[in-house]
DNA sequence: TGCTGTCCTTGATTCCTGTCAATTGGCGGG
DNA sequence: CCCGCCAATTGACAGGAATCAAGGACAGCA
């Protein structure tokens, strides 16, 4: 995937990117040394707490970032409150729509993010004038509607019991993308209202669900939000593999 | 819709594209006459009948495709036969995934379709060769991504009254774009049963929803195909905005 | 004209999930 | 240590959509 960088030591990176864990991971990874340097210039690293707003859903942010750690979820609102997650971006995905000011969805930190925000107007130039940078964001893009497009399946087609498990299995995939065993423990990165909103279901039904498959012994939750999954294979089944 | 053009008569375009409807529309309008010409070589017009797959979903498709005329529904289906249509496209769309062989979406014919294909291969030469190309491509998938994740929204949050005003909706919507007046008339590009999997209903419900908006006087039925909608305001109500 | 098949509508009933409400459990503050 | 707060669980009940079943509408065709 990512090509083995001479540079790592090269003078010229920026200090702040030297140190950065997404340097060449992400959309950074299309950057040279010299233009990492004209980037940082205008680039700035922060940490967030948990439901800080990220993008606005109308408010025009004027930047775009790219996630360092942590989880970030896109979500949509009605009118009269209902609310949609549409997705969960994780390192080190870019955050931000390119080429249109709103795009209906807002983004909040699930749980504790790491995020380098640039200038909307630095990175469109950079786009402009590199196309790997626009190759990558376009396979980004790519990849995040096949997400988009299995996670309507889930919500259009499942019980309540299979989006539970599909909710669990895509956290476990993306909290260890290449994990060799069949067992895996992670901590939820986010609340059971949050779950129901990304399932299109209610706290309650959720709730139910997840007692349901510990019972069944797919699940073991300890502190509300740590898991650990004995048999991947078994809880892929339960969600409608 | 399609703006004069002087170079209709320039001799470099390919007959075949001079001809077409979507010359200066879709991804084809990023070429130059010389990159017509080239890609023409290769290049096939064909039209197909309701139902017939264009993308199979894990038969390797070897070609992409330009969506001349018609509607095509991207669906995906489970082991035990759920379906769930994933999105609507229409021309002049670009149809395929870029840089992945499999991506589990089958694309079929709702209407009948007019495409024009290309092999893969020289598609791809050309985006590398092209950052226009691929810039056009990358609009049309953020394009895409945004609509993917507006359905998303209709399908966890939405009733069944809100999710076939939706749908109506989207249709009247993208047949004609730019419409003036507030009634609008159409064909359904498709079958009850196909409303329902891109609902994420049954089609009894899809019917019974239909029953009532006709009913309400929001919409009229003729030949269970042919709509109108006098007042798209009022359509819109009912859809949850 | 009647037959047959397909698509759609309508009706009766079931059941999954939502709603409303009470209880539990963890955690920090006074 | 008790209290209050918040998130999650659990229970009782209601409602909306699915399921199962029957009945129309319409086209193609002999």
């Amino acid at each position: 995937m990512d090509i083995q960088r001479k540079d790592v030591h090269n003078s010229d990176t920026p200090l702040l990117c030297q140190a950065c864990e997404s340097r060449h991971r992400g959309v950074c990874g299309a950057l040279t040394s010299e233009q990492l340097l004209q980037l940082s210039k205008h680039s700035t690293r922060r940490t967030v707490e948990p439901e800080t707003e990220l993008v606005g859903e109308s408010l025009k942010t004027k930047t775009y970032s790219n996630i360092i750690s942590g989880v970030v979820k896109l979500s949509k609102m009605m009118a009269d409150g209902r609310q949609q997650i549409v997705g969960l971006q994780f390192a080190p995905d870019f955050l931000g729509r390119p080429f249109r000011q709103e795009n209906g969805v807002s983004a909040q930190a699930a749980t504790e993010v790491k995020v380098c925000s640039f200038p909307k107007a630095a990175i469109e130039r950079m786009i402009r004038e590199m196309p790997e940078l626009e190759h990558k964001l376009l396979e980004q893009t790519l990849t995040e509607l096949d997400e988009a497009r299995d996670w309507m399946l889930t919500l259009g087609r499942k019980t309540a019991g299979e989006k539970v498990a599909s909710f669990l299995l895509l956290i476990a995939t993306h909290a260890f993308p290449d994990n060799e065993s069949d067992t895996v423990t992670f901590d939820l990165p986010m609340s059971r209202t949050d779950i129901a909103d990304f399932l299109g279901l209610t706290m309650e039904t959720v709730s139910r669900q997840l007692t349901k498959l510990r019972k069944d012994d797919v699940i073991r939750i300890v502190n509300n939000r740590h898991v650990t999954i004995p048999d991947l294979t078994r809880l892929s089944d339960r969600a409608g593999f």
